[in-house]
DNA sequence: TGACAAAACGAACGATCGTTCTTATATTGA
DNA sequence: TCAATATAAGAACGATCGTTCGTTTTGTCA
């Protein structure tokens, strides 16, 4: 890796935890120059437009994630386990306070939901994959065994998105200890309600139901 | 009402409709007195500085939400219908396109959960007041005889709350069709498991509530 | 080591930011 | 109607914004 790509990385990985406090646009040429040191136009030659930097933030901030939430959990055994590893590894990652590339997203979708462009569509992208993610996560856990058939994979990734922007608004914003306890019950809830029926209704399943308790 | 308070209303109305689209932060004197045909010095005169123009922007938006969702609501029957009224309200508001106060929260939510300071100090307020007012909403549909009464009214509003953010993150963001039925669909799993039980049985814990029907 | 390319710098650009003055125009009450 | 007052305008401030340009330093490789 040459120079260039080595301040690059350095430049990006400081833009991401400074965008997931202030914003990608909050996040300025002059004040990301003096943090790490180096003049405004020498950073910005690395970029050819502050539009283009936020593209490389939000990348930057997904490849981050890919690596702590998504390819830990893929260790999980298929379904549940996974569905479970992926909900924690992602509470994880939004309590992480060291990088903070978690809310940058959280930060982002509001950010830019009214304001059309390029950026804008790379965080719609990486959102969109994101929820198919989890629906595909469901999918193998239908398959497995676990989870009904007849539930909504989508529906189900809607929730769970749902669970997690409330943790953060609960726990970042209005500072409430209990949010952790909160998002780990709604979490549970969504499970139970995806999980097979206990009693055997009309479809037999295919194996037999795994039971997962939680602490 | 004087002309001064006037000017002062048309103002506060324009800048919320703007700090749900760009933020609070994203106000800018300049724009915003372009728009109203004033003098930025004019604007600004009436506020002090623009810290206390955001602090102003988000009562008037709570004032605006009281009367487009919460006052309305408190017409219907105490209980469950009136928690209804209250999320459909809710719903309502965040749909339309003419002021966007509803999002203008969600907005100020993300933009300021890592900025101390007298407007944050406002928006936690406000957020906590609405909080606190839904799990009141609960509390008086178990005094009714609608909801079970070991449930948990903070928990309700948590989840509905997170409905609500899942909602704007897809009807917003991803611009999903579907994020309205979704959102309808996560509403009625939560009002369903926090009813009473129908067999009036054993009280079950929280996390093994009923099976959720997906749209 | 020397030549060439890559990377960083320094200065400046026009624009806009929030804010502070002083001056002019409306509004109001007697 | 006429002063008293409230409201808006105008000009300018220092600072910072993203961006451009030419130069200088640094790294790379024959």
């Amino acid at each position: 890796m040459g120079k260039g790509e080595l301040t690059r990385q350095a430049i990006l990985e400081r833009a991401t935890a400074l965008a997931s406090r202030v914003g990608l646009e909050g996040v300025t040429i002059g004040v990301l120059a003096d943090d790490l040191s180096l003049s405004k136009s020498g950073l910005f030659a690395h970029f050819r437009s502050k539009e283009a930097l936020q593209i490389q933030v939000l990348r930057y901030g997904a490849e981050r994630f890919l690596d702590n939430v998504v390819r830990p959990a893929l260790s999980a055994a298929r379904g549940e386990p996974r569905v479970r590893a992926l909900f924690e590894g992602w509470l994880r990652w939004g309590r992480a306070s060291a990088d903070r590339c978690g809310c940058l997203f959280v930060a982002a979708s509001t950010e830019l939901d009214d304001r059309p462009g390029p950026v804008r569509d790379e965080l719609v992208r990486l959102q969109r994959d994101w929820m198919e993610f989890i629906a595909g996560a469901y999918r193998v856990a239908v398959a497995e065994g676990h989870f009904r058939p007849d539930g909504d994979p989508e529906q189900f990734a809607y929730d769970v998105y749902g669970v997690m922007l409330a943790w953060h608004h609960g726990a970042r914003l209005l500072r409430d200890d209990k949010a952790g306890d909160r998002a780990r019950a709604s979490f549970e809830t969504l499970v139970s309600a995806a999980r097979r029926p206990a009693g055997g209704g009309v479809t037999r399943p295919r194996a037999a139901r795994k039971v997962q308790t939680h602490a």
